[in-house]
DNA sequence: CTGAAAGCGCTTACAG
DNA sequence: CTGAAAGCGCTTACAG
């Protein structure tokens, strides 16, 4: 069941009485070989069903043709987003993609970096565990492969990042509701330093100001693990204030799909009394009634375009380290639990 | 910024006035060695931070410690579980796995099993395109390559294989709804062959003909690619039957909330006047309000079974084809759309 | 136009 | 206990 009767050049070049160089040029299309051993090799190859060792490939040409990707959770529909873009661009590229989960562990991200390092993968796409503080393991990784942080990054990395306009998408999210009408507008946030969830906040805290709004500390709410089930529990906290909110932002979908939740069991009217805005643009967030208005993040896209930058730095030999930053659209869409007369189909 | 810098056995060797040979036995730790010399060399590959270049281990050794898993579509909730569940088991054996996206296109699927073929992956793990008819691509890769079949299978390819118990689990969502009471309950499935629609369609049959109920063709509904877009046309065509169905039991979630969907905007009490079970137990199934009703698969267990399966086939070096079906067990989840006394939290 | 030879980084019989 | 040598399958200067 190993893997035997696997073509070489060694047993094409036997049959035909040619040399394993001539054979290997005529695979390759070379310009020195004439037409017609290109043919008789072509169709020898074909009959034995050839097919190239990559591994002797890579091993030979120093060039594995594979990219490691290393993502801190894989069943995340936003990251399944975000691969699709990898996968499509590498194919288009004739690259393979590893995949490694980091499971939100900066030791384990360590590790599989140091993995991917000694596959000779040709580059590494990264996004972060959250809170990596110590990020000297990407540093040294950096001096040897190309690498590109996309989605979770950080700026202690110098290197190419992709990533998505988090305080923008945030101050437009707020400044919907406060055009709905909406004045006391809460947030429900992530305590730990998600570097997504502290920009998404600046971004809170800009609108506000810029329309003259009061910041009233109450309706900041942070949670260590933002899940719909912390959406609920801050919600309770938010209707037992002697001064309600009006609206509010939560900085995922699942903490805003709770917040729903929990509103309507209140009776609350959604939008009239409290409008509520998610960000991420999951499956869920039309799945739940009244469907969530939300930030739609490109995942795709932003997988294709840091594949792309990769690339770029792979075939861009010089020692120039890579230190801009790219950043991706997004756009919120409206849906009916911030915007009333909305028709739904 | 290539792979420069790397040490290699070679330079730790110099290093020490050792051969070649003797540093690599010292750093695998071969007892030839002297604890002495091989105290020497692991201090130095340290000192250089060496890390073996594991292509050249694998070239030379015809062993890559890489896996292959091909999934028809990556953004998907249940193949994530899947995935999740071969990535954890493949980091406790010491593999690194490929993943490739066939996107349902059986010519994609062919290609990529070529390509994993080429590079010399050690096994391969494939879950089927819908309606892979012609198996040609798949037996000619199974006489040079162990392979699993999961989730998605087909008899035509003779290997293991490892699926959920999808006949006896829709069995017992009908059996369920029947206990509860209904008596005439519809099915929404897949018109196209998939295997895992046809067997859950069979225990449909086979729960109503266990029970004495009638087989009412009216109530026996298809769609080509099943959605909740699909869901709820169905169920409009359900809800103008003469004689309207008191259960529903969909083939996917999906579907399942495309019914309670449109059963909640004719204003039917669900589950009162219609009971609904769907199949997968996706996060959106909790979302949905009144929750779903659904069959748990284990795709966490699959991909870990699927790959302690394949495994075994490598380290199995005869020529048997083996050929057994590895059926994992599923749990149904009572929720609120099909059983009314339930306290939910 | 074609071939002999070196070499990519490693492992492993074989010899001492 | 250690080393010299072959070889995994391929590519690519170098030579003719």
């Amino acid at each position: 069941m190993s893997k035997k009767n696997i073509t070489t050049l060694k047993q094409i070049a036997e049959e035909l009485n040619l040399s394993i160089s001539t054979v290997s040029r005529a695979l390759n299309d070379h310009p020195d070989i004439s037409l017609k051993t290109k043919e008789k090799v072509i169709s020898v190859s074909k009959k034995f069903n050839y097919a190239p060792n990559l591994f002797a490939k890579g091993f030979r040409s120093h060039k594995t043709n594979i990219i490691g990707v290393i993502v801190p959770n894989i069943a995340h529909y936003f990251t399944s987003t975000l691969l699709k873009g990898v996968i499509s661009e590498a194919e288009i590229h004739g690259y393979k993609i590893i995949i490694s989960e980091s499971r939100n562990n900066v030791q384990k991200e360590a590790e599989m970096l140091e993995t991917m390092k000694q596959f000779g993968v040709d580059g590494i796409l990264l996004s972060l565990v959250r809170k990596t503080h110590n990020v000297d393991s990407i540093l040294k990784v950096l001096e040897h492969i190309p690498l590109v942080l996309f989605d979770k990054v950080s700026t202690k990395v110098p290197c190419t990042q992709v990533v998505i306009d988090d305080e923008d998408a945030a101050f437009r999210a707020v400044e919907h509701l406060i055009n709905t009408g909406k004045k006391r507008i809460a947030i429900i946030k992530e305590t730990e330093k998600s570097f997504n969830s502290e920009k998404r906040f600046a971004g809170y805290l800009r609108a506000l100001k810029n329309y003259n709004l009061e910041i009233d500390e109450n309706l900041i709410l942070s949670t260590e693990d933002i899940s719909m089930h912390q959406g609920k529990r801050l919600t309770s906290i938010l209707l037992s204030l002697q001064n309600r909110p009006d609206g509010v932002f939560a900085v995922t979908d699942g903490a805003a799909i709770g917040v729903i939740k929990t509103l309507k069991k209140h009776k609350i009217k959604i939008p009239e009394e409290i409008g509520v805005v998610g960000f991420s643009n999951s499956e869920n967030s039309i799945i739940i009634e009244p469907k969530l208005t939300t930030i739609d993040q490109p995942g795709h896209r932003i997988g294709e375009v840091a594949f792309r930058a990769l690339i770029n730095e792979i075939n861009n030999n010089d020692n120039t380290v890579n230190n801009k930053t790219i950043v991706i659209k997004t756009n919120i869409i409206v849906r009916e639990s911030s915007f009333k007369s909305l028709v739904t189909t």
